[in-house]
DNA sequence: TTAATCACCTGAGGGC
DNA sequence: TGCCCTCAGGTGATTA
């Protein structure tokens, strides 16, 4: 399932590959992604050069002169760079053909992903205009998500996960900062202090750090642009382990669900 | 404005 | 072995 760690793995991964090349045909296999992939994606795409493979949030972003590719991975969506032969197989929805016979391979199995296209500046795009800060950069702060949170009595883990508030910590990594900081997923985001703000700033931005310099988590559907999974599962500390020990205490942890989401803390270290 | 819920989709895993 | 059911989850849209 990517999450921003992810994203930035595969954008990484894609970057060398097809920056400055043309495209020379778009293949659109399935266009039902979360919304259809339009035409114009086709049919504007084709003899523009990539110029830039940027990242917004979850959001990678294909710019060239005549506008822009947006994709998101969505639940279960990879990005693969495979040599223009090389047979597609079930899931594998879009096709970006480049001029050096290389291909850049979009699948999906759950199809919540999306391809778009814009002419206008993407940060403008109706998805992109809103989103908040990306978690890595200064603008992150504790003074920010302390400001922010003031008249929010949402639960923190929920509040975490609001990409109008901060884009990219997803399920597994709000988890996993809030067990890091020591802070309650359930406990209201309004009541939580700026000095312990400043503590989960910090272990969310430790945390997306070291999970980008893993490849990204390997869970379920996720491989990275060579087919290979990330290795960041490995290094979970609450995520997917209800009832096992607490690598702190040694209790249980307990699994809840918040807003249709699984969360896993322990009792007695969050608090 | 905020919070909660729904909808989209399919593979994995468990129960029978 | 095979069928059926439940669960997982990102996020925009809808509803309260």
């Amino acid at each position: 399932m990517p999450e921003l760690p992810e994203v930035e793995t595969s954008r990484r991964g894609i970057e060398p590959h097809i920056i400055n090349k043309k495209v020379t045909a778009v293949i659109i296999r399935q266009k039902k992604l979360r919304w259809p992939i339009p035409a114009s994606l086709k049919t504007q795409l084709i003899n523009q050069t990539i110029n830039a493979v940027e990242r917004r949030g979850k959001y990678i972003l294909l710019r060239t002169q005549a506008g822009t590719v947006i994709l998101h991975l969505g639940m279960s969506g990879s990005l693969r760079i495979l040599k223009k032969n090389i047979a597609a197989e079930k899931h594998d929805h879009l096709d970006i053909v480049f001029s050096h016979n290389k291909v850049l391979r979009l699948r999906d199995p759950r199809r919540f992903g999306a391809a778009l296209w814009t002419k206008s500046d993407p940060l403008k795009h109706k998805l992109l205009k809103l989103l908040g800060p990306e978690p890595l950069e200064d603008e992150f702060s504790a003074a920010y998500l302390f400001a922010a949170s003031r008249n929010r009595k949402v639960a923190i883990k929920t509040f975490l996960m609001n990409s109008h508030i901060v884009v990219g910590v997803g399920n597994i990594y709000a988890n996993e900062s809030l067990f890091s900081a020591g802070i309650n997923p359930k406990r209201a985001a309004n009541k939580i202090s700026l000095a312990r703000y400043q503590k989960l700033v910090t272990q969310i931005k430790r945390i997306l750090k070291a999970s980008i310099e893993q490849g990204g988590t390997t869970l379920k559907d996720f491989i990275n642009e060579e087919g290979k999974p990330g290795y960041f599962q490995q290094t979970l500390a609450v995520y997917g382990r209800a009832s096992e020990p607490c690598i702190h205490c040694a209790k249980p942890i307990k699994q809840i669900t918040q807003a249709q989401r699984s969360t896993f803390y322990c009792v007695h270290c969050q608090r």
